[in-house]
DNA sequence: AACTTCCGCAACCGCATACCT
DNA sequence: GAGGTATGCGGTTGCGGAAGT
């Protein structure tokens, strides 16, 4: 595949370098040397891990000649750095690895060689590359900037908890399929909100399930729930004091968020539907009420995004019913 | 089975900054 | 301090495989 696909590189990404004002020259220079783009061949990483063992890292354009590498010495840094490093950590991210990421990036923006450095093994191209390839997926299908305050508080108040609460999601996957479909076999117009609701719910959830859950990052779960311990799914909802129909809307955003994630074992299963359960009672019973939030904007924020799914036409109904 | 569309990721680029002479 | 070179960073591109039709 490298060969091929080497000449259509130069075309392509490589063409940038033929607009530059000494292109010719630059041509001529590359010709010369026969420099290389393109994948990198296994002979060429063994080449630059042989060489790098033996004589170390730096200077790598001069590493890239005496290594025999027909590379320019920056694509040997970036082979090197992000791929053929020992302590090169790959595959899906953990459930801790992708809270650590939400919580710096709301920090510090799209620093992404400084959020790295905050996780272990992990490269800044590919944080970048998770973040546009998902985290902005989700912040399209919000309807909102992915570094707006609307979606950052969407991660800190619906994504962050139900990461953290990723078993109790698991648990509760049947239930609320089972919950949903009959509601909406059930429902007539005078229902729509609670169905937005839900359709909310399901857009935090499991349109995130393409990605966000994988099922190694389960069992770093529990880890990361020591870092949001307080913040929870059913935070953002706004239980007005409309009736019965905003409370189930309440319990159906509750249950139906919890999302398509495999089950954990049977014990701990029961143990957290019960303390979830309990906490929603708990809810429900202070219901009749806003919930409150400390955070006044936070909390307008959600009065905002409860009224915009229904008046912004996030996802129709009908593909909602498709998901579940 | 063939074709098209979508998505993830490796690799590239230009620019900024650090370092050296 | 000026100029040149190396390194680091963030944004972008496009290939290849998966998913959808």
């Amino acid at each position: 595949m490298a060969a091929s696909s080497q000449r259509s590189r130069c075309g392509g990404a490589g063409g940038a370098v033929e607009q530059d004002e000494d292109h010719g020259e630059h041509r001529q220079e590359e010709e010369q040397h026969e420099l290389r783009r393109g994948p990198w061949t296994v002979d060429e990483d063994l080449t630059l891990v042989n060489y790098i063992a033996d004589h170390g890292e730096g200077r790598w354009n001069s590493l890239a000649r005496a290594a025999g590498l027909k590379r320019t010495g920056k694509s040997c840094r970036l082979r090197w750095l992000n791929y053929l490093r020992p302590d090169v950590k790959r595959g899906n991210f953990t459930a801790d690895e992708q809270l650590l990421i939400l919580d710096l990036h709301t920090r510090w923006g799209n620093r992404w060689s400084k959020i790295a450095q905050h996780l272990p093994g992990r490269t800044d191209n590919e944080i970048k590359n998770y973040w546009r390839t998902r985290v902005q997926k989700h912040a399209k299908q919000l309807n909102c900037d992915a570094n707006s305050k609307r979606f950052k508080d969407a991660m800190r108040y619906l994504w962050m908890p139900h990461l953290v609460d990723t078993d109790a999601h698991r648990a509760r996957l049947l239930h609320a399929t089972a919950a949903a479909a009959a509601h909406h076999h059930h429902s007539s117009s005078a229902d729509l909100h609670a169905a937005a609701l839900s359709a909310a719910a399901v857009l935090t959830s499991s349109s995130s399930a393409d990605s966000f859950a994988t099922a190694e990052s389960y069992d770093d779960g529990a880890g990361a729930a020591g870092l949001y311990a307080g913040v929870h799914a059913g935070d953002m909802l706004v239980v007005d004091g409309a009736g019965a129909g905003d409370c189930w809307a309440a319990a159906a955003v509750q249950e139906t968020s919890q999302g398509m994630w495999p089950s954990p074992p049977e014990d701990q299963q029961q143990q957290q539907h019960q303390s979830a359960a309990a906490a929603r009672h708990q809810q429900l019973a202070d219901g009749g009420h806003h919930h409150q939030f400390q955070d006044a904007e936070l909390s307008g924020w959600v009065q905002g995004f409860s009224e915009g799914i229904i008046t912004e036409n996030f996802w129709a109904l009908e593909d909602i019913w498709k998901i579940q």
